[in-house]
DNA sequence: CTCCTAATTCATTGGCTGTTGAAGTCTACG
DNA sequence: CGTAGACTTCAACAGCCAATGAATTAGGAG
């Protein structure tokens, strides 16, 4: 936040912004995110963020771009035995939490969701498709869809102990450990 | 809100605005909901919510009432099969999700925890206390608090699912339709 | 060298927030 | 009947919010 005015070199500004934005909305969710707070923290005018974005709720989306589909979570799953299959998808989920990028798209998502209906519709359409769609095809029941979102429930239940809740016994355990009691029972699920 | 001063009759207020801000915390959580329009739904100034209660933050505390002990969710769960153990709880959780009461005390503190480290603690210690220590002991296992945990993130998931995203599956399925298939899967982590 | 345009900031607006202090109005007790 | 005190409202403050519009600065094209 020098003086006034275009900076030199080149504008790498817009994402640093969409950077501070993701850790913020990750953090705090939507509501309890300001829009000067994350220009602070991208030191940059907070005007600045509309002039790119027009609207704190576009920004919202460009920050979480809900694309997450390059994480692949769910690829080569049918290829495997139900119980190599259920061992992946725990795996690789933890994994995803691990990374900071992708872990504050899925914690912004959840942290918006419980206060604002949109973010909510956002979050069921991710997992609608992200998850079900791949998970589905992979279920021999009638009930697949209760199953697939079961499996749903239980993944977006650690990640709330995890890092929201911060509940000890799982915010300590290793991603084996975890992998090795959670696997299981998502294999129950699938079978 | 009438006209000033007192009103005649009991002042049975105080009641009308717990009930007020519990459905409010419940449905958007602490910091979407204003003392403002906690105090329009209760048909009242909001002065005179501080005048009861004093802040904010005390008017949660009472409204949300941590002590969901009533609730016994856990009670008489040593003296049955582990199967039947998995049944009850299950059963008892999605009943207490039915009670307006309940449901809105325990979506409170979700929707609070994600955006406030005191709701997110506050949900911690409820969880510590209510079930945790009621459900390690049931469990012979040396990590019986990882497991425990992973039997809260289930239910916490679920209610999520159910309530807060309204993800179809979930939100449709009838209560023994639920328990019928997380049951198992509780029973899994007993075992 | 000169403009045009993109990048950036500044100052401001209107609205909502939690909280405060004073005033009004009723009930119950003496 | 009157007055103390509980109950309730009113008006206001200071602080933060998202958003707007004009002003300032720099890079790049001609």
């Amino acid at each position: 936040m020098s003086r006034s005015g275009r900076r030199p070199g080149w504008p790498q500004t817009r994402d640093d912004i969409l950077l501070a934005a993701r850790r913020s909305f990750g953090a705090r969710g939507y509501d309890a995110t300001s829009l000067r707070s994350i220009a602070k923290q991208a030191d940059v005018d907070p005007a600045l963020l509309v002039h790119y974005f027009g609207t704190k709720e576009a920004l919202f989306l460009a920050a979480l771009e809900v694309t997450m589909s390059p994480m692949s979570m769910f690829d080569g799953l049918a290829t495997v035995s139900i119980s190599e299959a259920a061992t992946l998808i725990v795996r690789r989920y933890l994994l995803m939490l691990d990374q900071e990028r992708t872990r504050d798209v899925m914690l912004g998502l959840v942290r918006s969701a419980v206060s604002s209906e949109r973010a909510a519709t956002m979050l069921r359409e991710f997992l609608g498709q992200a998850m079900l769609s791949s998970l589905s095809p992979l279920i021999d029941h009638p009930d697949r869809q209760l199953r697939a979102s079961l499996v749903a429930a239980q993944l977006i239940g650690i990640a709330m102990l995890r890092h929201v809740v911060k509940a000890d016994a799982v915010a300590s355990a290793s991603n084996e450990e975890l992998v090795s009691r959670v696997a299981p029972v998502i294999e129950a699920y699938l079978r």
